[in-house]
DNA sequence: TTAAAGTTAATCATTTTTAAGCGAATTATT
DNA sequence: AATAATTCGCTTAAAAATGATTAACTTTAA
């Protein structure tokens, strides 16, 4: 059989099962586990798929899956999200200088964004694609890849980011808590959030009510320095707190 | 036969098939293998098919398996290409700190890349994707992201360039000549490839013997100040005018 | 923590495929 | 008709792909 059917073939697999292991492969495709481990390293240089011990994962279905427990909920929260994104899309005007977190929220933010004449700046480098996509004027932050998000992060990051001033910016988070305020698991990523809300007129956080009373490592604002955009308010105490809009589902 | 009505009927098997072997179209076609070879080659150089060991493939069914939609754009010299980015890639040490610039040629390189000691740095975002996919520890430059080439440009491209001090740049180009020296269509490409040759110890220019002799309205760089990397030279008088490494094909 | 089980990368021998050179055949040019 | 240029198929040395083997590594579970 010839290489380039075989690799076709496991990427189909692949993208199909979201998970293969190397004897499902070789029995399958009837080929020596060492050829295919070969061709899933190929796959995987090529940036087609991801390797890991015993087998090979779908990169596409796993955005998120390398990330951390929290997306299981994500998915299910699909819902809500969409309304939140929706939501926040509306708030962007025409002369908005508009800073977009990388993150699954904001990431479907930008599915619903329909205004042309602002600006846009991401640290995401598949938000700063999907934006392009759609033809809007974007900004990307420059800065170190994070490899398992595709985030810009670290010092050079916050730097680039320091020559901004915007008028709006949109953060996603992991944990909203009253003590704690907002806050993620990552300390390079809170960096940029933080900074990021330094430098705009308005932040606004989108939260779905899975975030709520949930604590992480690291805290990157108060809750009283952004406004809030959610699906649903457990607590009355938060909106004593913080501003916070409540967009019904 | 032709070889002209070769190639058409060549080209419709491939396209119907989706991939097919020497074997077979030596068989169908009735002619030796080395000549169904020569003709793969050569459609393949031309951008109509994908050659590789064992057959060929279209590239109308494949698009996105061997390239990103960024780069199908310009599929010709292929095999040129390839070469030069296997050499280049060599290129690199452990203790290199590698621009990468964006284009077709440079986004080759990457496939060849196995140092994961080295720190790369790149103006392109499919190359960012592509090179943190390999694992290895990417930055890429703030700016504005230009729609068609994904790539960032503009002023603050140029200042995020200006922070970093390269010992290799790796640079396309679309244009070689005696008189222009390296030459692009793009101002603000031009810009960008300007300050990285200027922020690199040594940089490297990768041009396929199709640039040669061709000017296009901004050069971004003389002969002398960068080494050339190419396939075939057609003129000893550029060897004259600077550093020339030529990989045989 | 350690041992057992499972998985991998590296190496090697074998087979397959390729590129390059060469002369014969075909086609184009003078 | 003679000459040059191109095309073609064969041969051969080199390159690439493959599958088996094994030592090193990772994971799992005691």
């Amino acid at each position: 059989m010839l290489s380039q059917e075989r690799y076709k073939l496991i990427l189909d697999i692949i993208n199909d099962r979201n998970t293969v292991t190397v004897a499902e492969l070789s029995s399958e495709l009837d080929t020596s586990e060492s050829t295919i481990r070969r061709d899933l390293t190929a796959l995987d240089r090529l940036g087609k798929i991801r390797k890991f011990f015993g087998g090979a994962a779908s990169i596409r279905q796993n955005e998120g899956f390398f990330e951390d427990k929290v997306s299981v909920r994500e998915t299910q929260m699909h819902e809500e999200k969409t309304k939140i994104a929706k939501y926040a899309a509306t708030l962007i005007n025409d002369s908005d200088f508009v800073y977009i977190d990388a993150g699954t929220t904001t990431s479907r933010l930008i599915d619903f964004i329909t205004n042309d004449k602002a600006t846009y700046v991401t640290n995401g480098i598949t938000h700063g694609r999907k934006l392009i996509h759609r033809g809007f004027k974007v900004y990307i932050i420059g800065g170190r890849i994070k490899e398992t998000t595709e985030a810009i992060i670290g010092t050079e990051g916050v730097a680039s980011l320091r020559s901004f001033n915007f008028s709006k910016a949109f953060i996603g988070t992991n944990g909203m808590d009253l003590q704690a305020g907002f806050s993620t698991p990552d300390i390079e990523e809170a960096l940029i959030k933080q900074t990021a809300i330094e430098k705009s007129y308005t932040a606004f956080v989108l939260a779905d009510n899975s975030k709520f009373g949930r604590v992480f490592p690291v805290t990157f604002s108060e809750l009283n320095k952004c406004c809030v955009i959610t699906d649903s308010l457990p607590d009355d105490r938060f909106s004593k707190e913080t501003i916070v809009k409540e967009v019904s589902i």
